[in-house]
DNA sequence: ACCTGAACACCGTTCAAGT
DNA sequence: ACCTGAACACCGTTCAAGT
């Protein structure tokens, strides 16, 4: 709050007048993010590429921003219109692909986790996996960590978030199918 | 700080002969946890199984435990042991199952980067979907939320991890036998 | 309506002083 | 070696007083 208030040339109890509380503050900033996250492959591209462009511009937003991510992982979208607009855009993408309603929240839902979880994920430090003086008691690992592909900038948090998401997204597509092949989903 | 000293009937400062800082105090208790973590499934049972139990038993941890997720997630692996051997045992299952060497560590972010997203999840309330007042302006959410599909137990979280756990797991699968066919992977 | 400045309760942490 | 208590810098927030 008092960086913020500093930002603006003001003292940090002036902006009390203006929200309720640092709470507030982090929900308009989500809801002004959302605006950034690209959903516009929903009806233009097949299912697999529109999710794929909207979970990569997700992770992004908010890998810029992670302390927002414990907060806006557990906030209501009550009150965040534009929130609540790109969840309609995603569901109406979702719909129109042939996914059953029931599934579509869930689906969503873990998507959103993998996302978060991974926005995380960039934002730690180069060394998180150097085992240093314990290398000798986890040899198996040590050698995977030195071995693991990396991607052409170099960014393992990418080449983590591209198999999971590739991997996520044909899984699930398999999922709804095995939804609608169920004799008790029938009809 | 605070708290602790006084669930062990001491000053705060009294901690500091013990630990170097409080990030030391997340570090130790993460490590302990670790001891939670089932990876009893690597060696006994299939991989999708093994990965299956471990990842369920994992979120359950953390879910106990949601504040220390955003410090785990950036966590180096140093200096916590109970940790690397978690990591060790992983890795070990996933050669074991056929996985290539240079996919083992992004396919074990990937998975963490799901389970600690979705142990937010599970500390999200209820009602998080809740459109209220604007539910008319998204009409095909408000119905999905309506109609999404709800376990046994009634939790909306476990519904979102099992679909996405199963579509990851079988997703990642697939990806592993496609690297192992793509010939410039060969050999 | 909106601002300031003092104040409050609460953090993690340091350090001199004790035993 | 380990503890206490005072102190410090730093939070978010409240509120009386101003314009």
């Amino acid at each position: 709050m008092s960086a913020l208030a500093k930002r603006l040339g003001v003292a940090p109890s002036a902006l009390y007048n203006h929200v309720k509380s640092k709470h507030d503050v982090l929900l308009l900033l989500q809801d002004h993010l959302m605006n950034r996250v690209d959903v516009s492959g929903f009806g233009t591209l097949p299912w697999p590429e529109a999710v794929r462009n909207w979970a990569w511009s997700y992770r992004d937003v908010f890998t810029q921003h992670s302390p927002l991510i414990p907060v806006i992982a557990v906030l209501p979208v009550t009150g965040a219109p534009r929130t609540l607009q790109m969840y309609e855009e995603l569901t109406r993408g979702f719909l129109d692909a042939g996914w059953p309603e029931p599934l579509v929240v869930p689906a969503i839902v873990a998507l959103e986790s993998f996302i978060f979880g991974s926005a995380f994920d960039v934002a730690a430090p180069e060394d998180i996996f150097e085992t240093g003086e314990l290398a000798d008691s986890s040899p198996h690992f040590t050698s995977a960590v030195r071995a693991r592909q990396l991607p052409a900038d170099g960014a393992p948090a990418d080449a983590a978030f591209r198999l999971g998401l590739d991997g996520l997204i044909s899984g699930l597509d398999a999922q709804r199918r095995e939804w609608a092949d169920a004799p008790s989903n029938a009809g």
